[in-house]
DNA sequence: CGCCTATTTGACGTGTATCAACCATCGTGG
DNA sequence: CCACGATGGTTGATACACGTCAAATAGGCG
């Protein structure tokens, strides 16, 4: 069975045979578009992205983000065709697989088979939260439970740097995960703010007080589990 | 590569070596329960099923539904403890499996493993589109995805019963889906019935109209997939 | 300098929640 | 047989969370 090692983000890299390059983005760059038939699945081995899926009058949602180690366009690789979209956030750096080789990844690598369902099962737990937020959460419990999932992700992957850790996301990033308008979530981060649990400044986020958002929230955080590396 | 046979409810077999036994349920009863360390994997064979969260207070948020062919308790088997509940809507079959042997699948059915991975793929896409319904329809939107979603995917496994498809759910339910209250859910399921989208009666939902439901919520349906059987 | 994007704040409107009844059906037990 | 409570649906009055509109500030960048 496959080996769960601590994660260690200099550590990343899938197995060196389904490699086929590296692709460099910038923020705001679209990786992948909604409808798109990619050729190619990637890990993400630097940087934030996200993804989202939108009307057709425009109104976006947030699903999910994706920091280092989590595989992007596994859905498109699948099932065939892409059905949301994923930007990236912060400058990133992308490894890129063959997609039509994932059936070869589970006939040679049952290993990595596994951890592949691994990471789609981790990846629908973190979905089940974010809907009992959209769907029963209000707006300041939302925006609590947001932040602190955020904090936790980056946390999980080491990504403080000396003690701090800085989200790079703006309101509107927050409105449209929380399905809230920009305005109300200014209002909203404001009395975070105000109560000390976060600090907006800089188009980024700065997470004081995870406990104190999480008990806000009503979430209990991320189960402290060890995952698989792709 | 695993064959995508078209979907024949009577023909739904686990590989018969996996199977270990089966379990009758009656509408109402829980089938798994958040926190538990469940040593099974569940198919469904017959029913209807919705798998949910709920917060301390008892707010609960409804995550998805589960059909025919639908694999249950498979977050469970690959994290370690159920982070949901299950619970039947309507008498049911379900096919038991052995969780902790769910590593032999991946070894040696690499086509099964596959299977796996695709089904959480497909359950991660209809998070997604719940997603951008809690997040960014309106409450009448809402309603109508939720009732073409449910009407297209009781099709999709043939449950139509001379013709017509009722959905085995009460008002609350579709509350508890849509993240409104129930009071308002009627309000809203009102204004559908009197545009002869839907019919309420005897604790059941009857689709009159899924293209009308499809272009007022603006969903595109269900992608026409061969779906593997597991 | 001027034009972006991001954040902030106040006034006002509305979608949805809450509260409070009421009715219908159904299973149960006296 | 009826009385009864429990469940599910319906409806109106009222309250409030959040949306919309409008305007202003601040920083970044050509």
């Amino acid at each position: 069975m496959p080996q769960f090692r601590p994660f260690e983000p200099q550590e990343l890299k899938f197995v060196a045979s389904f490699k086929i390059g590296e692709l460099v983005a910038e923020t705001g760059m679209m990786l992948l578009a909604e409808g798109a038939h990619s050729a190619h699945l990637y890990t993400l081995l630097s940087g934030w992205a996200f993804r989202y899926k939108t009307l057709e009058d425009g109104r976006r949602q947030i699903l999910n983000y994706m920091l280092p180690g989590d595989l992007l366009g596994l859905q498109g690789s699948v099932i065939g065709e892409m059905e949301h979209s994923i930007e990236a956030l912060s400058p990133s750096v992308l490894c890129v697989f063959q997609r039509d080789r994932l059936d070869e990844v589970f006939r040679n690598h049952p290993g990595l088979g596994f951890d592949i369902a691994w990471l789609a099962s981790r990846e629908e737990r973190m979905l089940d939260e974010h809907l009992l937020s959209l769907g029963r959460r209000s707006a300041l419990e939302r925006a609590a439970y947001l932040l602190a999932f955020l904090h936790e992700r980056a946390k999980a992957v080491g990504l403080s740097a000396h003690g701090a850790i800085t989200l790079p996301i703006t309101q509107v990033h927050v409105a449209d995960t929380l399905g809230l308008s920009v305005v109300h979530t200014n209002k909203t981060l404001r009395k975070l703010a105000d109560r000390q649990l976060i600090r907006w400044l800089d188009r980024t986020c700065q997470v004081l007080d995870v406990a104190g958002l999480k008990a806000l929230s009503g979430w209990d955080g991320l189960p402290e589990r060890r995952r698989p590396l792709i």
